[in-house]
DNA sequence: ATGAAAGCGCTAACAA
DNA sequence: TTGTTAGCGCTTTCAT
């Protein structure tokens, strides 16, 4: 009778089954390109099982994530990922509360020890073998453009940082250090905030599109990268290894997270006793042209036989 | 009674009113910078009139989009918005079958006549006046790294280049184009493959993420932007201003052109009488450190009064 | 085995 | 005005 494509209807379906096949994703912005590849991962893997997702970029903002959280509810979703910026730790009661309603991932934290799943990289270890991997090289005046402190995440890398400079006795400075929103902009004029007051040998950025505006700060104020001045990032997004001059970075397996996030989800959604997990992937520092070893005269490693200029 | 926080289910609502207040957006790729900046705005957009949108990315895959528009289908959108990069003029039959059943609106083509509005800027003229602007400079070898020619967006953009070329009196030779897939890697490499066969002293590339490309595969050659060779891209997407160097590009109002879309698409699914409309966007050079003159010895402008060596 | 009916949460139409 | 009810398209249960 109805041999010709008929579908049933989802919200009929979701009405009577009380299941949509639709489950919510939460991230802060869709121009952060990590972003961008995550989804792209994830969208892959709902579609292997014949989800969709609604993604809502939250910018950031606890009102419009508010709004949006409602608004999947109302939609009665089957289960959220969420792209966080929040701390889980200082947010208990509220995601005991959703985790009540439907099954949750939060990615790039813990879980701790909250009813939810959670997807994450070390970013502490990840950052400080960056670090130490510039230390190696002989850098000692490193610089780091951070998040926000009340980021989690940007909280981790930049105690790795501080982590890895203590190994080799360097106390870390405030005015190593300078705060940045997520953009490539911002951290561009953090760049420039930052080479007021003092001139790095190496700059670490806590994301790659942070780093991005390093260099492009940099290549506005004439430094050569890495002959002045080396970069680091953090995520190895795509365009990383496009970049003039590639990026070294601390990469994240971005296709794995979403993966396991997507994965993790489906799983709980199609049966409520699978219990929750935190699943902790591996990153990987892939050194690229940005980095190199800082300009003679600032070579005080011992691991180069070069005597330097104050000698 | 319920005065505490009781918000509808969509669900239900939509099976009884038959709006859902929940629109599709289909997209080729969230790599895209062009699309992550255009959701941005369609999201803020919808936002403002309590809709949500599904975005779903086809990856330019017939059988993905297929899938994609009958789960969007199934969930009962109320209307459509498709960044697409095939011929609307190629597909009459399945966008008049589509438009019967949801308000449709369609990016970067005219519609063609067909009962669904369009939302695009005059990406024959933009890359026109871009070209127009190298051969002002003097340059005349002027390369062009463009899309496969079964993209409509992209033959329109080759067209503007070859215009203007012909209007210096320069005939487009095969040699001076390649093809590539929109991705800065697949721009990267069609640059390789042209600079095996063809010195320019301009490129330009039919959107800013393959210009990206190009950028890259001339660092990696060591050629210097723009002392050895200009280059130019097209959509200003916003980190066209921090490419090393900052990218001249044709800028197309992202942001108008995602609020237009949005509310042309609401507008009608909120009263069906509402025509359809197709709403043209002015485009802009902009101009950057990316582009200068050709090298000495490649001025042959008549703009210029250097002797050139060969005279 | 096949078929009828109830009900998911809403809204619009209609009755009181 | 306020209250009642039918039905949106499905699935699941129960009766045949």
């Amino acid at each position: 009778m109805r041999e010709l494509n008929y579908t049933p209807s989802i919200l009929a379906q979701g009405m009577r089954k009380q299941r949509t096949k639709t489950f919510g994703v939460l991230i802060p912005d869709f121009k952060n390109l990590f972003y961008a590849e995550f989804l792209e991962h994830v969208e892959s893997a709902a579609r292997k099982h014949g989800y969709v997702g609604i993604v809502c970029s939250t910018d950031i903002d606890s009102e419009r994530e508010r709004d949006y959280i409602n608004q999947l509810l109302r939609r009665q979703i089957d289960g959220l990922i969420m792209c966080w910026y929040k701390g889980v730790g200082e947010n208990r009661a509220f995601l005991v509360q959703l985790a009540k309603r439907l099954p949750v991932v939060i990615m790039d934290q813990p879980s701790c020890g909250l009813p939810i799943s959670a997807v994450y990289t070390d970013a502490f270890g990840g950052i400080k073998n960056l670090t130490e991997y510039f230390l190696g090289l002989g850098h000692r005046r490193i610089a780091l453009i951070r998040a926000l402190d009340s980021y989690p995440v940007g909280r981790k890398r930049f105690e790795g940082y501080a982590a890895a400079l203590r190994e080799y006795g360097i106390e870390v400075d405030e005015s190593f250090v300078e705060q940045s929103e997520w953009t490539s902009f911002a951290a561009s004029d953090a760049t420039n905030r930052l080479l007021k007051r003092f001139r790095p040998t190496a700059i670490v950025a806590v994301t790659d599109l942070m780093a991005i505006g390093v260099l492009s700060c940099l290549h506005d104020k004439g430094y050569e990268v890495p002959g002045d001045i080396s970069v680091g990032g953090f995520d190895n997004i795509a365009i990383a290894s496009q970049t003039s001059p590639p990026l070294t970075t601390v990469a994240q397996p971005i296709d794995q997270m979403a993966f396991e996030a997507t994965q993790q989800l489906i799983r709980r959604i199609e049966n409520r006793r699978i219990k929750n997990r935190d699943v902790v992937l591996p990153n990987k520092l892939i050194i690229r042209e940005s980095s190199g070893p800082p300009p003679m005269g600032e070579i005080l490693s011992p691991s180069t036989s070069t005597i330097t200029e104050e000698a």
